[in-house]
DNA sequence: ACCTTTATGCAATTCAGTTGCATTATGGTG
DNA sequence: CACCATAATGCAACTGAATTGCATAAAGGT
């Protein structure tokens, strides 16, 4: 991302903040700035790298800005296939959810758009006794990028 | 779990371990027990705090027995609402597959058995690029039980 | 200016899981 | 049985992600 790209993007990234009542620190616009530029979800550690290169901040400082997105909704948090968290943007119209695809080999995530998939969470909820809050549907395998190189491989190409 | 229970069950166990090829110790036969006794997955912790009681076993052998289980298809492992996975007997059959439900209060799995779910991992598959090998749905929320007890104090029972 | 609240930084800690390597069982062979 | 190879378990140390406690800095209101 150029910084001509990522000053574009900056009102919008304010003016997200102040609709939820938080102050829009310098930190907190980078860090939404860049979830909000990224096609999918993010780990902790990719926004880390990323702020490294123009925009410093302790590592801590990070996990509760993106905290403090989530309890405001701003940002979703997911669950990958491995043990570190992805936070993307927060797709503001309910009902926009939508299956998460985890590389197993290069850890990998892709956001799915696709039919095929229809949860109706309200039937789920008519005979469930707790209450549901939330859904999260992930999908498992490799991605393209790693099949292409696991062939390559095979047929021995460098 | 009574110890005639367990007993009842350990050569289910030994048949479904004797199976896959794996050699049923004692302690893998135990673990397969406690798995198949249980309705719903069970974190690490929860299965080593069960066989303390009547079967000690080090931490790291009950890591490397669940490691073993899940890659002979003996055992799913799946992700919760936190940071630890949760392990429960793999329904055989294909297709069996069921969402599971995350208390955000009290950290306990269900597993959910509903209609209103219907996911076509083919159809996304014939327009997704890479290779999709699983899929876990996951719902979050209060479960009864502690949707009960938060409305107890509200009320001020004791 | 003064004080309060909020945001950030830094160090240490937790928690789940993993790795390396030593030790103990198990199983097969002569 | 003695011998050796392999598999299973134990123990200690380590990792990686996230969290906590507390100090410092910034922002805001009066
Ligand atoms: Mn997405
Ligand atoms: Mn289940
Ligand atoms: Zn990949
Ligand atoms: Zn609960």
């Amino acid at each position: 991302m150029e910084k001509a790209d990522r000053m574009a993007h900056q009102d919008d990234s304010i003016s997200l903040l102040k609709q939820k009542g938080l102050n829009p620190t310098p930190h907190r616009v980078m860090v939404l700035g860049i979830l909000g530029n990224s096609p999918s979800p993010l780990s902790p550690q990719e926004i880390f790298a990323t702020l490294q290169r123009f925009h410093p901040m302790n590592r801590v400082t990070l996990y509760r800005i993106l905290e403090v997105l989530v309890a405001h909704g701003l940002v979703e948090r997911i669950q990958s296939g491995d043990k570190a968290y992805r936070y993307g943007l927060n797709a503001q119209s309910p009902h926009a959810e939508h299956p998460h695809f985890y590389c197993s080999h290069c850890g990998g995530i892709q956001c799915v758009h696709a039919e095929g998939i229809h949860v109706q969470v309200e039937d789920i909820q008519k005979t469930f006794p707790g209450l549901i809050q939330k859904m999260e549907i992930r999908l498992d395998g490799i991605c393209k990028n790693c099949l292409r190189n696991h062939k390559q491989k095979k047929t021995g190409n460098a």
